[in-house]
DNA sequence: CCTGGCATGTAAGTAGTTACATGATTGA
DNA sequence: TCAATCATGTAACTACTTACATGCCAGG
């Protein structure tokens, strides 16, 4: 369900497209929830069935139609309550941690190096991430309530790199201090 | 497909049935994989046809037949070639973060509450992670090469944990701190 | 000339959830 | 007597991914 309400609060910063919303989920969005267009225009007609949304066409030239998308009073409504009702933290899958309790069949080599590469992938993140917020929230005491809410998003994103960049090579180096058997 | 590579390397580890199996998904392995009774029944065949594992029933009285799964030797090659494989991290889905991006809909309380709720989970949580290592792991450095790669798995649970106990508790206090507007 | 951006979708498949179903045994 | 544990499954559905499809325009 979180995906068209991840759609509704987009909406209702403001009406986009399909496209746009695509966008959308290929930057900050995509740090939390990913969605492919596919699966975001089918969601669209969903809402716009279940009178949560309205599509204005706007004919262009040389280009398909563009199809913008706005909310109801029904819509903003349904947004409205969904942000309140209380939510639970999400289950993990990992499948490096599959990995490596599976023990017994995975080499040290091997180990070290998918910790590497992962510590490598967390790496990337948190640069992002650390750019994004140097240039979006340069000073926090100013921010309203709602900016506090957004900048919460981006300093879990932070936090959440960092401890896995601080996990990976804390493993590295038990797995490399272990004695050969 | 992660789901199959995590049955056959419980598999690995002893022969068992699927009722088993469901068991060890509702325990330490549901911490980073989660798998309900009828996706195990269903991948559990998917596997044997494949080959890579077979079934001996065991008939009982007063209870259904027992069927047994154990790895062939095609399941135990496919196994090692998947550890080896290397994998990306996972992209995360947070409902929680999705609610706090709406911002403007969201009162101070409201997302405070959220966060509160949170905060619990993740306590519990850690509560549970670190009683297993005190019970499961008490000399850390006694461990052989595979029991340091299953100690790292919990070791990854604990440090989650208390990184997003910590994220709330920072969140609660910026969104308490912010002046009336 | 070819790539990338704009803008929309269908179709088929995989993964996972929810609901339903059966039936004996054991312990409170 | 009631709930829990053992042990297996089917059926229907939701969520998400992958592959395929169209077609114009702008810029290098």
């Amino acid at each position: 369900m979180s995906l068209e309400y991840a759609i509704l609060s987009t909406l209702f910063a403001s009406p986009c497209s399909g496209y746009d919303l695509a966008k959308q989920f290929d930057g900050s969005l995509g740090f939390f929830w990913q969605a492919r267009h596919q699966q975001i225009y089918r969601a669209l007609n969903k809402l716009e069935t279940q009178g949560w949304l309205v599509a204005e066409t706007i004919p262009q030239q040389g280009k398909p139609s563009k199809n913008i998308y706005a909310l109801t009073a029904a819509g903003r409504a349904e947004l409205q309550a969904w942000v309140q009702y209380p939510c639970e933290p999400p289950m993990l899958k990992n499948e490096l941690l599959l990995k490596l309790f599976a023990g017994e069949l995975l080499s040290r080599d091997c180990a070290i190096a998918a910790l590497t590469r992962h510590r490598q992938r967390h790496c990337d993140r948190l640069t992002t991430y650390e750019l994004i917020a140097q240039q979006d929230y340069p000073d926090v005491a100013q921010l309203s309530l709602a900016e506090r809410m957004k900048y919460l998003t981006l300093r879990n994103g932070i936090r959440y790199e960092r401890d896995r960049l601080a996990w990976c090579e804390e493993a590295i180096a038990l797995l490399a201090a272990t004695p050969d058997p």
